[in-house]
DNA sequence: CACTAACGAAAGCGTATACTAACTTAACGC
DNA sequence: GCGTTAAGTTAGTATACGCTTTCGTTAGTG
């Protein structure tokens, strides 16, 4: 199933996980704790399904796990995809980009915009 | 009040801009050098209109650039987007959040469980 | 001026996706 | 066993989003 560009696929699945501000927002609530299911629909409007499917793209992002616990369901959060998210960026942004940056400062002094 | 959820919003249209493959792939194209637009979407299979749309989502979100020059629009990286995606980053999941983390464990037996 | 090139903008359409409502499963207490 | 609590799953719907087609705009060329 994995092959090597699979590596790819997973990280739009984050950047696309991560479009949604609902799915920031549980992120940051496990960010720090463990929680349960029903304590973190509780912090938002909508339904508990609403955030039980958002679970589910999440975790099947790999930006969280879940943990069960009798009839509880536990969640936390999975720092190995902020981690690819995090390589992902480097590499967009490699030495390069930097000389290209500071280029693009000295140029602005002619060209101001926006 | 709102400078800070203002940041969160545009660090929002990032993620959202970025959850579109073909949108990572300019980007990925105009990450070294700048480019005009036809060359960009004849990069790919679709029209040019989408790729225009591409652009509009992009520089809304403040990852892309736009110079005219002629009838040509030509388009570049703007690093200040990746940087704020990358301080994002770094808030959310500092190092130092994972030694927080041992010890928001180690509290959390004590003090409230909201 | 007419004519072409290089684009973007607007409208319409089809699919993806996020929500709600109802049902189902699993563990616990009696 | 029966019922309650905690949660996920499924089906259906409404909106968002991306693509295509047509048209408009701006700059260059004779």
């Amino acid at each position: 199933m994995a092959s090597h560009e699979d590596g790819l696929e997973q990280t739009q699945a984050i950047l696309r996980a991560l479009a949604e501000p609902r799915r920031v927002a549980i992120l940051k609530l496990v960010r720090c704790r463990e929680l349960r299911a029903g304590e973190i629909s509780r912090h938002f409007r909508t339904t508990r399904p609403a955030i039980s499917q958002h679970f589910r793209v999440l975790i099947k992002a790999g930006l969280l796990m879940e943990r069960r616990e009798g009839t509880r369901r536990l969640y936390r959060i999975r720092p190995q995809g902020f981690a690819q998210l995090r390589s992902f960026l480097e590499t967009f942004w490699d030495e390069k980009l930097t000389k290209l940056k500071s280029a693009a400062e000295a140029e602005m002094k002619d060209t101001h915009g926006v």
